[in-house]
DNA sequence: GCCACCGGTGGC
DNA sequence: GCCACCGGTGGC
């Protein structure tokens, strides 16, 4: 069944053992629903990037179908969190990353840059550019999102679950 | 002095 | 009301 609604299709995940950073990544068919595990990052990202006009089916997964069982289920043995579609690509040489809070409030979202130091908002991305201008050809502000994905609550370890 | 981490808020 | 964004700081 469809997990959720409109364009939220893609995930990254958590995996267990109280990892803080997402480091599985992963995305629902479009056909039968089911989750396909994306190797790499790159890779996930690249789906990601232009999910809206070129909706992922299973097929794009090599040697995948729909007929194929899924590749993970969606459970509460990990902790998932679902990526806004159509982030732009992450410029080469940079990192993106989600790193869960404590308490599981919220994630929030880095880009590491090439000479490593660890950028936070689009002030920090075009700090980052003015001192290194050999950048300013081929990044610009608009190819970061530091959107948070959404945390799905009913995936939370029972420890981090919602006080009623 | 740096940076991982968190709290607050302005703009939507 | 939410969340993207930024400022502050405690611990190293």
């Amino acid at each position: 069944m469809n997990l959720l609604n409109g364009d939220d299709l893609i995930s990254s995940m958590l995996s267990g053992n109280g990892s803080k950073t997402a480091d599985i990544w992963s995305v629902q068919c479009g056909e039968c629903f089911k989750w396909r595990i994306i190797p790499t990052r790159e890779g996930f990202e690249e789906i990601r990037s232009n999910f809206t006009d070129d909706p992922f089916v299973c097929t794009k997964k090599p040697e995948t179908s729909c007929d194929d069982p899924t590749d993970i289920e969606y459970d509460n043995s990990r902790t998932w969190v679902i990526d806004k579609p159509n982030i732009p690509k992450t410029p080469s040489g940079f990192k993106r990353s989600l790193v869960m809070r404590k308490g599981f409030s919220k994630m929030d979202c880095y880009y590491d840059a090439p000479n490593g130091k660890r950028l936070r908002a689009p002030t920090d991305v075009v700090k980052f550019i003015d001192k290194n201008p050999e950048y300013k050809k081929e990044v610009s502000v608009s190819d970061f999102s530091f959107a948070g994905p959404k945390i799905m609550e009913d995936t939370l370890p029972a420890s981090a679950a919602k006080k009623v």
